[in-house]
DNA sequence: CTTGTTGCGATACATCTGTATCGAATTGCA
DNA sequence: TGCAATTCGATACAGATGTATCGCAACAAG
């Protein structure tokens, strides 16, 4: 068994247990359980617990990258169309994902208090901004949006609006056809004249 | 001294230690040092760290309440007014705040895992959205807001985009401006005919 | 003033958790 | 096949933390 793939099994046995039991559910045993293996084994792994949580984000960013693009793949290539798939991607609530919801939450979290973490976090959160700010100014030029409001302030409000959403869908305080109804009347903001 | 006065200098003292720290930081003995009382006396004020926080959140939710009627008070009674104060409030960043903030967060992350906390909030968001809900209906009969969008649909929108401007705000992947402006641009869209 | 009661803070205790260590098992190579 | 090196998993260890206990001091009642 290789190197990787033993990082691999171990670090989607703790998004499954974080999908149970949330953050404070992860520790080295319990981890350690959860992928049928021995506390050693996870330690020689992951040199310590931080880097083990560190590497469970890296994963479910890529996680979610893969979900996006993929999403994209299958995507109408109009500005409208693009935007609705990465927001829908964002807001996901399919089980399998939801390990990966939490983990990024309590990242979100604790990234207030943690600048490094919070750093991380700006270097994914700018470039997603400004890859929105991009396909709206497309669809400006292509007059496809008929909106004159701001490319990036505009994907700035469309990107929290995810995660607010994101937060009140796994709550359950609003339904999943109030989050994309909600988001699709944004997207059809974009198409009057204010 | 008094009960509660005592139970308000140990949650002021809670609320501090997140600030700084995040939730993380609190213990029953981290919260005595910053209380400057004993581990005891914080035993005694509370029966467990359960209820310790359980009560922190109670006293964070009205500490919010109250900041969003002062804002209130103070504001033009026109509904766009009363929607700008109310989000405004929603996503304050001044320093004395930040604990309420941080624990919130914690909190809705927590939510996520445990159903009783879910249920908490959602005793709190649903009447939330239906009194938005309200203020937008009204402003739309006095002819003040010209959508014909949905009031409920458009006040789930504003809140769930109050909480995520609140965490981008946090980590620092926006600046306050750019959060009043995404706020403004929303509300300026109520004014339109879509 | 004495005595019983209550409140207080220090300390003890049990558990959990991250990390280090060590002997045994396994594997790879000559 | 035999040996050396590596890998494995069990266990030991230290520190932190929630909770319980206990002796002492302050205070009130008689």
């Amino acid at each position: 068994m290789e190197q990787t793939e033993r990082q691999d099994q171990i670090l989607a046995a703790l998004l499954r247990l974080v999908a149970r039991g949330g953050i404070e559910a992860v520790n080295l045993r319990t981890v350690a359980q959860e992928a049928s293996c021995s506390l050693g084994m996870v330690q020689r792994q992951f040199p310590s617990k931080d880097a083990l949580l560190e590497a469970a984000i890296e994963y479910s960013m890529q996680q979610l990258e893969q979900r996006v693009q993929r999403k994209l793949l299958r995507s109408d290539p109009a500005s409208s169309q693009l935007l609705g798939a990465i927001l829908a991607a964002l807001i996901d609530t399919a089980p399998e994902t939801r390990g990966e919801t939490v983990i990024w939450l309590s990242f979100l979290t604790q990234a207030v208090i943690v600048p490094e973490y919070a750093q991380h976090l700006r270097r994914y959160y700018q470039p997603a901004q400004r890859e929105i700010a991009e396909i709206i100014s497309h669809g400006q030029r292509e007059l496809e949006f008929t909106t004159k409001l701001d490319p990036l302030e505009t994907a700035i409000g469309l990107l929290a609006l995810a995660d607010g959403l994101t937060l009140q869908l796994q709550i359950g305080s609003i339904t999943p056809e109030q989050a994309s109804n909600v988001l699709a009347r944004q997207l059809e903001g974009l198409m009057v004249i204010p």
